[in-house]
DNA sequence: TTTATTCCATAGTGATCGATACGTATCTTA
DNA sequence: TAAGATACGTATCGATCACTATGGAATAAA
C-alpha cells in the first residue's frame, strides 16, 4: 500500500515542533501575552503559514493546551493509576511540583496561568479552560467518593471539599513556582499540604 | 487656619473614586487585559485627565495595587492580631473566601490575578507584585517561627514550607473563586486545608 | 480686570495588534 | 510537459494599543 501524499507544496516545517514552540510560549506569557508577532519569530512560520495550518490565534492556543494536557503523563493517568485517592493527590501534587519547575519550560502551570486573567475578548478561551480545570477536580471527587464508598476514607469526608483543596493546591503550586521557589520548597509544600488528607 | 487651595481649574472627578474603579477593572481582567480606553470609559475621566492624575498606566496600576492591599483589614493586620499562626492562617483563609467571592467585586484576588502571566514588557509589574505576595509568606512564617520558639508548635515544623503552604492555598482559592465556585465551598475548602496544620 | 495657573476636551501620534490579499514557488497527477 | 493543488514570502489591512500636543475653560491671586 501507498503512502498517500496530498498533492501541492508540502509544509516546509515540522507543524509539531511549531506546536510545541507555540505552547512553550503561551505557556510563558499566557494567551493574551503572547503576540503573534512572538509566535512567528520562535515557531519559525510566518503569520499567513500559522493561520493556514492552525486556523487562528484562539485555535492555535487551544490546540497547544490539548497538546500540553495530553502528554503520556497527564491528570487522567496519575488519578486512574493510582490505588486510591490518597495516592492520587499525592502523585499529583508531586508531578505538579517537578512539572512546574522544570529547567527547560516555563515555570509554573499553563493551564493554571495563561488565561486567568484577560480581557473581555478573550472570555470565551477563559471559560473553556476553566472546563477542563473543573474536569480533572471532578475526576478527583469521584475517587474520592470511591474511596468513601470503600471505607478506605471515613463516610463524614467532604468529597467536593477537599477535591477542591487538591486542585486549589496544585494552582498553588504554579504560583509559588512563578514567584521563583525552588523545586525543592515546593515538594516541600506539595507535603505539608497532604497532612491534611483525612485518615480512617 | 485657611485651607490652602490650589490655583487653577479644580479637578472635575473625585480621585479617590476614579482609582477605586480603576481598581475594579484591574482586578476584573488584570494589569495588561485592562486598555485604557476601558479605563476611560469606567472612571469617566479622559485619558489626558489620568495621565495628569497618575503617571502613566504602569503607575496607575500600582496605585490601584496598593489600595488593595491597604484596606482596614489586610493581610498584614490579619497575621499581627492574630494569637498564634494558626489562628492567622485559619483568618487569612477566611478572609480570603469572602473577600474572593463578594457579591459587588470581580472574583478571585487581584494581587493573585492580574499579572500571573503577561508579555515581557510586563516583566516588572509581575515582579513588583511577586515581591508583595513573597512578603506576605515572609510574614506568615515569621509568625509560624514564633510559635515554634514559644513551644506552641512543635520543634520539627518546617515554617518555610507551612507558610509557602498558607499562600499557596490563597492562590488557589482565589482560581476557585474565579471558576465560579460558591463562597460556601470555598469556605469548606478553607477547612480542609487548616486540617494540615501540625499539632503539638 | 488682568495675569498666572491648572485642568478639560478634541483630536490626534507612532507602534503594535490579529489577520489577510496577492503573486510566486513547489509539489502530485495526468 | 501541462494542469491542478497547496504553501510560500512580501507587503500590507483596519483596529486598537498606550500616550500626548494643543487650545480653550475655570479657578486664585494681583
Amino acid at each position: 500500500m501507498r503512502i498517500a501524499r496530498k498533492p501541492g507544496r508540502p509544509l516546509s516545517f515540522d507543524r509539531n515542533i511549531a506546536l510545541d514552540q507555540a505552547m512553550r510560549l503561551f505557556w510563558q506569557s499566557g494567551y493574551e501575552g503572547t503576540s503573534l508577532g512572538a509566535l512567528t519569530k520562535a515557531m519559525g512560520v510566518t503569520a499567513p503559514s500559522i493561520y493556514a495550518a492552525f486556523g487562528d490565534k484562539k485555535q492555535l492556543f487551544l490546540e497547544a493546551v490539548s497538546r500540553y494536557v495530553s502528554g503520556p503523563v497527564t491528570a487522567q493517568t496519575l488519578i486512574d493509576d493510582a490505588p486510591d485517592a490518597h495516592a492520587a493527590a499525592t502523585a499529583l501534587l508531586r508531578t505538579s511540583a517537578i512539572g512546574f519547575t522544570g529547567a527547560s519550560t516555563p515555570r509554573g502551570c499553563l493551564l493554571a496561568t495563561s488565561t486567568i486573567s484577560c480581557s473581555p475578548a478573550a472570555a470565551d478561551v477563559q471559560r473553556q479552560l476553566a472546563v477542563i480545570r473543573k474536569k480533572i477536580e471532578a475526576r478527583i471527587k469521584e475517587k474520592i467518593a470511591d474511596d468513601v464508598r470503600k471505607g478506605v476514607l471515613p463516610s463524614g469526608v467532604d468529597a467536593d471539599a477537599l477535591a477542591g483543596f487538591v486542585m486549589a493546591t496544585i494552582q498553588g503550586l504554579s504560583t509559588l513556582a512563578r514567584d521563583g521557589a525552588r523545586r525543592e520548597k515546593i515538594l516541600r509544600v506539595a507535603e505539608a499540604a497532604m497532612a491534611a488528607w483525612p485518615h480512617r
